[in-house]
DNA sequence: CAGTTATATAACAATCCGTTTATATAAAGG
DNA sequence: CCTTTATATAAACGGATTGTTATATAACTG
């Protein structure tokens, strides 16, 4: 699962994770995404390609501009290996209601 | 958002999330957790720390042994935010039917 | 108490990450 | 064309991460 690595990572910095938040209201140029930051452009640059790389933002070309937006992709597969964590752990929430059900009827 | 970082990064590790893996079929000890994997003791253990950090995992003290199981801390905190991704994809996806449908209105 | 088992910690090297500055490319506009 | 605007890439650097070996701690076992 290679994809999960990226995914995580990407999303492991709090920088790429506001750039997406930005972007969950649209579209936006990289010159956009600059502004908002206190770094540099080179920075966001590599920023988004991290991103574009985890498969959570495509771009498109327009002129000179690459507007970004959000994809789907990597979102999907977080859910899924996610869903193996969550079933587990609901799984563990049912055996200790057992094991709160079993306290009530001993008592 | 700290947790969130430390979440997303501890995630990002691919022998983190088997270890995760191997604790959504129930507790195990950090010995029982080495086995499977071709790292030292010192290197799980260090795993182990990380993904107690982000309040993946949680432990107790069984004698000389810690048994470590799944927590659902983390797991919540992921999900929320996600929840922002999957709202704004699915608004762009709506969106991305709407033009459809006036492409459709317009044959 | 002495030895063994389970785990943690320290010290260190190698690699990876995020940032910056400086520079390149490429389209747009006069 | 030449300049400006939008973006990408490269080189360099500091700091974090991941692995190793060696050692410490702490609880069982005889």
């Amino acid at each position: 699962m290679k994809n999960l690595d990226a995914a995580f990572s990407a999303l492991a910095d709090p920088t790429r994770r506001a750039i997406l938040a930005r972007l969950a209201l649209g579209e936006a140029t990289v010159t956009e995404l600059v502004e908002p930051f206190d770094l540099t452009q080179p920075a966001i640059s590599r920023h988004l390609k991290v991103l574009e790389g985890a498969g959570l933002i495509v771009r498109r070309i327009e002129g000179t501009k690459r507007p970004c937006r959000l994809a789907p992709a990597a979102v999907t597969e977080i859910d899924q290996w996610l869903g193996m964590l969550r079933k587990a752990l609901s799984a563990n929430y049912n055996r200790l209601d057992d094991v709160l059900a079993g306290m009530k009827t001993e008592e």
